[in-house]
DNA sequence: GGAATAGTGTCTCTGAGACAGTATAGT
DNA sequence: ACTATACTGTCTCAGAGACACTATTCC
């Protein structure tokens, strides 16, 4: 931190930097993990996609700056909690100058529609294998495959330690519902039973509310409804299962 | 990160920041957890304690300044890979003008002498202790006591699921001195048998040498020695164990 | 009844922790 | 012999996963 030794301060000592804000909003649609993305409407990377952000205001804090720049570009507002994913400035990453970028988390149940605004053309949910991975298809902009990244392994890690999974979902939910989030994310089955006994034995997940769920179309018995207890952080974890050799 | 939708670049368009980076270097020292600290030399709070950092160059990795501030001020240099901690950018963290901070972990062995330099007038490791939690008696300047903090917890996480604890002892090392290193972060006695079959059942954490070490002044069984394995991550992790109930 | 989903019970295997027992050094 | 440390073996318990079984709905 300490900047040169010299007891005033003098304006041209250090390099100026821009710093910019960039969000990672997670959601599950279809039981596939999905991110928000805009296209940018100008240069460079124009028409390409990308993740919402943009430059901090003097005297505005990072986590304010990435509510506020959320808000401006897909019409989201009074969103969860934003987790900071970190630094990203290599020289280079804006053809156009040095920027420093810090990458911000948000996970969301199902979005209300979002609407593109300030520089995005458009805004929209997009499955997170389209992006990232062998078969992605879709080149984003500047280095935010990256961040997308690191917001897909945060995630993963938040669903085995807290309750977001319990976000994921519309309120009250089933425990069906919840596997489903888990099973999506982990890409495989779980065993109801197992899930079921697993997710009541960690102490305030989850609470009843003694009502029951109509059964879906296919019928089914009529299933309990839970919502989101007071926990903050899972406690045993739930981690996800190895299948036993056999 | 999308700045303006105007095509051309407009220096005007966003506010100029500072940015620097801070290291928080830990080491395990006579069984205790330890952070470098520097005492400043300059206002502001100059004769106060921080962690070493400094102004990132134009044209600079982040990383690359990390490791270049912490030779400048400390004479530490070939660390091991130094690890993001995340972006500190409260307006206001700095008296003298806006400055979003970097900050960067590296895990060492027992360091080599440090001598203080630039700006910095003295360098020397502190137990953690002594700064962080109800029993600290030396405040550090800017925020460095939320990235030291951020910085113990990371050091932490990390032992349970990387081989770093074999970065805090000698190679090669006997499993007794591999256990203190948990004990001291811990804060906890580890039965030596169980500590034992554990590390030994994860693969590519230590391999065996075939050699042994001479006994302490307190005489003993000769204890085997190790070095540090291959393995990147431990898998299984070596969780922090929870005494029985009974 | 048949199919589908929800929920319960139970078996087995693994791993962790407690702790006793053995081995080898110094004094 | 005594002590201190290193190492090995064993017991028990808790949790996880596999899976069978019951319950309740729609068709």
């Amino acid at each position: 931190m300490a900047p040169k030794p010299a007891g005033a301060y003098d304006p041209g000592a250090y390099p100026p930097f821009a710093v910019t804000v960039d969000v990672v909003v997670v959601t599950v649609v279809d039981e596939s993990l999905q991110v928000l993305l805009i296209e940018r409407g100008a240069d460079p990377f124009g028409g390409q996609w990308a993740l919402p952000g943009g430059f901090v205001h003097e005297d505005e804090a990072l986590e304010a700056a990435a509510a506020r720049e959320l808000a401006e570009e897909t019409g989201l507002e009074a969103l969860p909690a934003l987790r900071q994913l970190g630094a990203f400035g290599d020289p280079g990453r804006d053809p156009r100058m040095r920027v420093v970028s810090v990458a911000y988390l948000a996970v969301v149940p199902h979005l209300p529609p979002v609407e593109a605004g300030s520089d995005a053309r458009r805004a929209e949910l997009t499955p997170v294998r389209s992006v990232v991975g062998a078969r992605a298809r879709r080149r984003l902009a500047f280095d935010h495959l990256e961040i997308v990244t690191a917001g897909v392994a945060r995630t993963r890690a938040l669903l085995e330690t807290t309750p977001i999974a319990t976000a994921f979902v519309d309120h009250p939910f089933t425990l069906s519902e919840l596997r489903r989030v888990y099973e999506a994310v982990w890409g495989r089955a779980l065993d109801p039973g197992n899930f079921r006994r697993k997710v009541l034995s960690i102490p305030g997940f989850v609470n009843p509310t003694g009502r029951q769920a109509a059964p879906g179309p296919e019928g089914g018995k009529p299933a309990d409804l839970y919502r989101a207890g007071r926990a903050i952080r899972l406690d045993p974890p739930l981690h996800q299962p190895v299948a036993r050799s056999r």
